[in-house]
DNA sequence: TGACGTCAAGATCCG
DNA sequence: CGGATCTTGACGTCA
């Protein structure tokens, strides 16, 4: 909160996000996971002027050493201000902040030491009832910007006010890149008989050789809330769809989705040019229980679809985990799992934490509690006992 | 004035 | 106290 932003807060906090965000490349790294957002509150208040700590120079040996990894790992990373950060806006006080915040995201990626490939993804803005007019404010006040943020600078379309083909009137005109939004531009599209492949071409153009690979959006709708609301998962099957489909597949796809590392992952081992069961395997290792937990049938399905170990059937298994986890927690499923996790600690645990699970086991029987606190309950075990197996496990996300 | 997006942290209430 | 549930926030536009 801004009235806890002194100096000794701040630089606490600071530290601290540095410290997630390198573990948090450390697992990028280890699940090959190439491309990351990283979040635009890293620093608390980045561009408001009450934040006068020489972040920049304190920190410096830590961002160095993260941007170290970032570019040895082959690691791509971008920043995204939201739809708060409005360029061409009519209050004179907004347009200040936006590019305060535009010079901030280029500061912090610039400390990092990483290259103009690393991008800031910034939407157009306000429509203030003419469009051309606020059309023309963006291009205007774009020339203020700062060098060092137009070098990182792509333009995306966004969900009701500026289309796909805006942006690239838009982006032609300021000689910047534009990312293409697939799910934006379903909800808020110009031309309907034009496929989001001819518009992903269309971007293409826009990317010059300093800006690196082509980026997409690439997201799903979430079929139980408002249109534009990004899903749970991605959905497998619609996403090879629309992957098999793509012609030129030298770009990269940022997915924006709830559950982040967890539909990375299962992208990535979908579109491997070389694979190996043993990528599935350690897929299973991490959602088994949580698939024990929802469906015993879908549990013995992917058990048996493992069997061939000269087998590859990713698309296959994902079908089976993404069923398994739309299904209805039940009660037997639960108290099954839970058991199976417990089984972990009940030679090692005390004679206390015997009594706590097991009281906290029958409450949940008899519906007092909720599974959740059996769950944090056993999380916490699996903290204190180091087990790395569960301690890696989805299970605990469900 | 509230919805929009975002979601962890904080506040509050309950037993 | 643990746990459940509600509220809040740095920001701007739009209906």
């Amino acid at each position: 909160m801004i009235k806890n932003a002194n100096e000794e807060n701040l630089y606490d906090i600071i530290a601290h996000n540095l410290c997630v965000i390198d573990n948090t490349i450390d697992y990028n790294i280890k699940n090959n996971i190439k491309l990351f957002r990283i979040s635009s509150d890293l620093i608390p208040f980045g561009s408001n002027p009450i934040n006068t700590l020489p972040w920049i120079e304190l920190f410096k040996s830590e961002f160095l050493d993260i941007g170290k990894k970032i570019l040895t790992s082959g690691m791509r990373v971008s920043m995204h201000p939201g739809q708060y950060t409005v360029l061409n806006s009519f209050d004179e006080g907004v347009v200040k902040r936006a590019i305060d915040d535009l010079n901030y995201h280029a500061l912090l990626l610039d400390s990092f030491g990483i290259g103009s490939d690393h991008k800031i993804v910034l939407h157009i803005g306000g429509v203030y009832n003419d469009k051309k007019a606020a059309v023309k404010r963006f291009i205007s006040n774009y020339q203020y910007l700062e060098q060092s943020v137009k070098k990182r600078l792509v333009l995306e379309n966004d969900d009701k006010s500026y289309n796909i083909c805006d942006l690239l009137e838009i982006g032609t005109n300021l000689n910047q890149p534009v990312i293409f939004d697939n799910l934006h531009n379903k909800i808020n599209s110009c031309d309907k008989e034009k496929n989001d492949y001819y518009w992903i071409n269309e971007c293409r153009k826009t990317w010059r050789e300093k800006d690196g690979q082509q980026k997409i959006h690439y997201s799903q709708q979430d079929c139980e809330k408002s249109r534009g609301a990004h899903s749970n998962t991605i959905r497998i099957n619609e996403f090879m769809e629309f992957y098999n489909n793509l012609e030129m597949k030298d770009m990269d796809i940022m997915l924006e989705v709830k559950d982040k590392n967890l539909s990375a992952i299962k992208c990535i081992n979908s579109t491997l040019k070389k694979n190996d069961i043993k990528l599935l395997e350690l897929e299973w290792s991490k959602y088994k229980y949580a698939i024990l937990e929802k469906s015993h049938i879908d549990y013995i399905g992917i058990r048996k679809l493992l069997q061939n170990k000269n087998d590859y059937p990713v698309i296959q298994f994902y079908n089976f985990i993404e069923n398994a986890l739309e299904k209805q927690n039940d009660m037997g499923g639960s108290i099954n799992a839970a058991l199976h996790v417990w089984g972990y600690f009940k030679d090692i645990a005390t004679i206390k934490e015997k009594d706590n699970f097991f009281n906290k086991f029958d409450a949940y029987k008899q519906e007092k509690i909720s599974i959740k606190i059996i769950k944090s309950f056993l999380w916490k075990l699996a903290i204190k006992y180091e087990q790395i197996y569960l301690l890696e496990s989805y299970y605990f996300l469900f």
